[in-house]
DNA sequence: GTGGTCTAGACCACT
DNA sequence: GTGGTCTAGACCACT
């Protein structure tokens, strides 16, 4: 799975903005526009949170945060 | 409530790529967005859909489009 | 193809019901009848969204709204 | 549970048509026509066969038959 | 106001 | 031809 597109839609957290946005919202605004766009379809499993962990080089502690707040907002479902 | 970053967030439909992304997918990607962010909390309710219409220019069905687009994929729920 | 019989399935929304039925309802409700009669076999192209709006009177976008609602409940599958 | 509209739906196999519709089509039919009309929504538990055979007066082998065409068809998922 | 339904068009890429 | 997208209206019941 190709994650390009995350600094993009990450750059939000880094521009000189009020507050900055934290980074594992950044991966689960990207994850859900993913879903949306239609990359993902329902039913499909989503790549680990090791193999985003790996390839973003963001901590799985923070790709887990990600994961989380999206099953908290009915966006995903872990197994 | 206010409505910017909606067109930035488009513009990924009028940039030269191999395909042209709906408006719909640009509305539920952005609304997608702002639930992530925290903009609107689990329960509250969103603005409605010819608030988003007049406030965006875009058709009232285009706008339906998207939320029913949100729906089916479970991140929104209609009353 | 025959449509005949869309007529007298949707009558149940001309009648004096509480709450009427709504046309995409009846389009559906033919359509899926049609299935499990075994008008058309598991895998048959169904009459086109074009073809079934011509034949009925019914705006295109209403029968796609029938359509729309099978796919949702897995009854048909859209190319 | 309420069957109402049973008997008028499996109608078409008592008219003098051409061929007669067997029993186990009526009540695959009605069942689809009730999910079409929401009566029972995705995921929702459907009648068991045993109720179904009860209350309609039908064997519940009919009733089986009916249930494994909409499992063939798609229509219904079987626990 | 709000969402559900419906119409009658239009343009477009291409199964 | 076919479905996907989109518009700009309309009418209606009522969360």
């Amino acid at each position: 799975m190709a994650i390009t597109g995350l600094c993009e839609l990450g750059s939000r957290s880094s521009s000189g903005g009020p507050r900055e946005e934290p980074k594992w919202q950044s991966i689960a605004r990207y994850l859900s526009s993913e879903l949306i766009q239609g990359s993902y379809k329902p039913g499909e499993i989503l790549p680990s949170e090791n193999h985003i962990a790996k390839t973003t080089g963001f901590a799985r502690s923070t790709v887990r945060q990600a994961f989380a707040h999206l099953e908290k907002e009915g966006f995903i479902k872990r197994l």
